[in-house]
This record gives structure tokens, C-alpha cells and sequence, in this order.
DNA sequence: CTACGCCTTCGAGTGCGCTCTAAGTCAACA
DNA sequence: TGTTGACTTAGAGCGCACTCGAAGGCGTAG
């Protein structure tokens, strides 16, 4: 048994409800899951398409792009469905690339005010000074957590 | 006359339309712009802010954050006023470099899906490898057009 | 003087992405 | 056998961030 979980255990692992991930099958975010005696059971292949998908939204993608991804796949690995995932992805690359630019501007000017205001009244050790760019562990990263992300 | 504004043409400078100029002044996303003659008159200070307040959106700060921010600033250069300030931005900022992250993890795995797929049927010349992690003009980035950003 | 743009208030509507309840059924486990 | 958990469909409701329209009034440029 390699690992399959129920809805629950999916939902748990996901940081998800059952509804929503009911949700997501229904609407085509997600493919049917596999049944047994009507109850959906979450293999490993499910729950590693589940997290890739979740990445996507966290990322930005809309609901529409992902359900057209998750239709592109259900036709099989013909060329035309390959490459248009292909072109799907990497339209969504691009977008996210030009955030990066704009994110990276946003947080200097961001670090530039909060020196500002540092400089003026200086109190507690500054905790997130301008030099090291990027500090987080990518690990925890739960995603999301039920009431609005 | 250092370009004053209309609301007609603050709406053209900033990609917004004069009914959410009017709604973002009421909820209080904006400071209450200046009249003259009962009319709103945007100064150069008036659309830097709005400016300001618009990257901020657009990287995701929430509504909620951006009217704290706008009401500690309107309470003036005290020491509490800016520290607070400081301490908005800062956590803003720990968000979006955590985003940062996130962003260039997803890029990458993106970037590997894409290649395979072209590697599968390599029809034309690869707009977007994996090597150049930025190359997009910083310049254009009217934000939010009207109709669902 | 008149037309135009702007003002105000009010309220309804939209799209997204959930979130939850209800009602009734069914299967597996102890 | 009974409880638990999952199943279905259907539908209501919510929070966010707009988006638009209407109605009625007013100030200023041409």
C-alpha cells in the first residue's frame, strides 16, 4: 500500500478543506481522483499533482490557465497537448520572471523607507536590513491555510 | 502651475478609472486629495503617492495594510507615527522577499517542465531558457487596467 | 450663457475563490 | 448492527476589490 490517503488525510496534507478539495475535482482543477467503493483515494501521483497545482495558484495562475493545463494533460501525450502545456508554462514563466523584476524594485525602495524611518528613531536592532536579499528557509511553506490566503 | 491634475487625467496617469480614484479616496486607500472650486486637484505629491500606493497593490499588500499605512501617516512625523510606519513596510517587505523565493523556486521547476517538453518536440527556437532569470523592461508597468487585473 | 466636467450619494452588480450547510445514501470497520 | 466517515447534488453566503449607473447639483471655460 504506497501510501494513499483519504480525503481527509489529503486535506490535512494539503493544508485544505475536504470542500475544497471536492471543490477543485469539480471544477476541473484537479483530475478525478481514483474511487474505491466510491471513495476517492489520494495515491502519491495525486497528492505530488496536487502540490504542483498548489504551487501554481500560490504563484498566481489563474483558476482558468490551470483548468486548461489539467484539460491539456487529460488528452495524453500527443504534440499538440505537449506543446501547449509547453507554451501554457512558459507564458506563466514569463509573467512571473517580470514580477521578480518588480518585486525586487519594490523591496529596495520598500528597504530605502524603512532606513529612512530607522534613521529618525532608531530603537531596536533593524531586523531586516538592505543587504542579504533573500534570508527565508524555502521549506515551510504550508501554502494555504483555510480563511483566505 | 507645477502639473495639477484633474481627476480625468489622474485616472489616464495611473491606469485607473475616476470612479475608483473616488472609491479608493473614500475607503480611505488614499489621503482626501485637495479641491479648489469643490474639485479635486492632483499635485505632483498627490500622484507620487498614488503611485506609491499602487506598487503596493500590485505586489499584494491588502487594502486593510495600505489604509494603516495612509492613516499613520496622516497622523504626522511622531515618533509612534513612523515607527509603526517602519514596522508596516518591514513586514511587507519580509513577505515579498519570502515571495521572492517562492517565485524563483517555481520558475526554475517551471523551466525544467518546459524544457522537457520542448526537448519532446523541439519545433521553434526556445523563447525562454533556463539561463537568463531576467529580462524583461522594468519600464512598462502600467499595473491595473480596468477590467480584472 | 450654456455646455461640460466634476461633484455627491446610493446602491446594485461582477468575478474570483472559496466555504459551508443540508439532505439523503452508502460502505467499511469493530 | 451501529457508528463513522465518505459520497452525491444543490444551493446559499462571504470577503475582496472593484465597477458602473443614476440622479441631481454646481463651477468654470469658451
Amino acid at each position: 500500500m504506497p501510501e494513499s490517503k483519504t480525503i481527509a488525510e489529503a486535506a490535512l496534507a494539503t493544508g485544505l478543506t475536504t470542500h475544497t478539495l471536492r471543490y477543485y475535482e469539480q471544477i476541473g482543477l484537479i483530475d478525478p481522483v481514483p474511487r474505491r467503493g466510491g471513495q476517492r483515494v489520494y495515491g502519491e501521483a495525486e497528492m505530488r499533482f496536487i502540490h504542483f497545482v498548489l504551487k501554481l495558484r500560490c504563484t498566481g495562475m489563474s483558476m482558468r490557465d490551470i483548468q486548461e493545463y489539467v484539460r491539456l494533460r487529460r488528452l495524453g501525450e500527443t504534440p499538440e497537448s505537449i506543446r501547449e502545456r509547453g507554451d501554457l508554462l512558459a507564458r506563466h514563466a514569463t509573467k512571473l520572471r517580470a514580477q521578480l523584476v518588480d518585486l525586487t524594485e519594490t523591496i529596495a525602495r520598500l528597504d530605502e523607507k524603512i532606513a529612512l524611518y530607522r534613521s529618525i528613531y532608531p530603537d531596536e536592532p533593524l531586523p531586516s536590513p538592505a543587504e542579504p536579499p533573500v534570508a527565508v528557509a524555502p521549506a515551510a511553506t504550508p501554502s494555504n491555510r483555510r480563511k483566505h490566503a
